[in-house]
DNA sequence: GCCGGTATGGAATATTTATTCTATATCGTC
DNA sequence: GACGATATAGAATAAATATTCCATACCGGC
């Protein structure tokens, strides 16, 4: 059987199609649809034995569930749930050329790419943040005498948008960028902290401003993108944030979205601490 | 082959276990390493094939290098991120009602709200933009020969962004900051453009080089936040993008996303424009 | 520049997982 | 309570996916 015209092509259309079926099914194609309601991020990582065990039904029952759904089978429904969570599209020029060819190639069409990674990556954001880090790191910040930040190249307007923060809301802090070729590692005294944000491949001065921190003693908040970072064995504590990229290229939705916060909570316990 | 016995059974020690081995590892395992360092989120709902064409190697290797993780191959490695991505999962928005349950001035509560905010941001983005504007700001910008690019204060990052995103694609680019105190606004030559950002309330400096550009004839693309921003009463095609705000604060998400899409857009453009 | 050891690619195989098919059960209608 | 229509379970089959194996390539030491 081939992909039926209605397939719904995400999770909010997925939605729709599910509250509209849902009244005029039979009773196990109905337990299918209820559990799938209450369990859908489940269909990403499942296989269709497990799902029709958790809906009480066989699998063949499961399966065709998913045809009055729309799809040919399982996999495809599975395909919807599994985009969700990694978008992989191809490289910036097959993906431009592909663009082009379905004449589709406008900048709006892009933008609603960006759009949609962007909330993609902030929904993820919200899923994988690890409270403790998040709340360890606001303390480190609120505690420092000054806050050294540094990011560059991408990281760059992170960092930016951090010392911004920060200056507006009267917390002492520096921003370490390269202008001028003047390294600043000496402004770093006992009792700041450096605050650093770099992805891979990591810019070699950001790592070296860390390296010279831990040697020195001073504690390390850092944000970066993979598991691997060089940070972890400089004993800092790490906020990973992940970017869902369109092409080659990747906004800073999230990434942003996690400075703020830091800047804000930092901004928050700084004003309590004076008061009391 | 049965269990490793040091096979990593949460992420964590998962992630400890990758970095230990990371440095004594050949060319191929190697990059499988950094491939599931940065994207160890994928191998949830990847198959071994998606994972190893990523990395750039061949299953085979792929699985050897689950094998040195201590795994008994790729589907054990699996599990481990399947099983946290269900318990992690539970749904976005249940997610973020628990980060907001953490307590009203928690940092993880705070981050829900900026989650939301840029979430809401995004989807307005994506509903309010005037493609014609947008086209319109694409064409006059690819046309440019150099791409004069001011955004201060809290627009700065936006700016930043910009300039390292047209730098990656060879564009020629030019970022009027004000450090140094230098006035640079004699390098606008005919054909040039000037792309600014700016935010109520405007920034004098963004304003004057506006004026300036605007004076000599340069055509000007502007990136705003009001209807009545002073880039109208300059002829210049204005894109304008709302953020929401959490309290007083706002995000870039969505003036970010807009940005990139700009500069991708142009990419693609000049890409074109070199080969025909 | 030969030798031993290790790494790699790719085809062959084993395993898991999805899908189809059919006999049987269930339901609603008369 | 018999009939037709639809739903269901479970076995059979097909497809996808993981894993193993081996021939070949590569690397370091002599």
């Amino acid at each position: 059987m081939t992909n039926h015209p209605t397939a719904p092509h995400n999770v909010d259309a997925f939605q729709a199609r599910l509250i509209e079926v849902s009244d005029r099914l039979p009773k196990k194609l109905r337990q299918c649809a209820d559990y799938v309601a209450a369990h859908s991020d489940k269909i990403a990582v499942s296989t269709v034995a497990e799902m029709a065990e958790g809906a009480g039904v066989q699998p063949s029952a499961f399966i065709r569930f998913c045809q009055v759904m729309g799809f040919s089978g399982y996999s495809e429904m599975q395909r919807i749930f599994r985009h969700r969570h990694v978008q992989q599209w191809p490289d910036y020029a097959t993906r431009l050329e592909n663009l082009r060819a379905a004449g589709d190639d406008s900048p709006s069409a892009l933008l609603a790419e960006f759009v949609d990674a962007g909330r993609t990556s902030l929904e993820n954001l919200a899923n994988q943040v690890q409270t403790e880090d998040l709340t360890r790191a606001v303390m480190a910040l609120s505690g420092a005498s000054v806050i050294h930040i540094i990011g560059l190249s991408r990281a760059y307007p992170v960092a930016c948008y951090l010392s911004y923060a920060f200056e507006k809301m009267n917390i002492p802090a520096i921003l370490h960028d390269t202008a001028g070729n003047f390294d600043r590692r000496h402004s770093i005294l006992p009792g700041d902290v450096l605050l650093a944000i770099s992805f891979a491949p990591y810019t070699t001065e950001t790592i070296e401003l860390a390296e010279h921190a831990h040697a020195q003693g001073n504690r390390i908040i850092a944000i970066t993108d993979s598991l691997n970072s060089p940070f972890h064995t400089l004993g800092a504590t790490t906020l990973r944030v992940s970017e869902v990229d369109v092409g080659a290229f990747r906004a800073l939705s999230a990434t942003l979205s996690l400075a703020i916060t830091l800047a804000v909570s930092v901004g928050a316990n700084r004003k309590h601490a004076r008061r009391g």
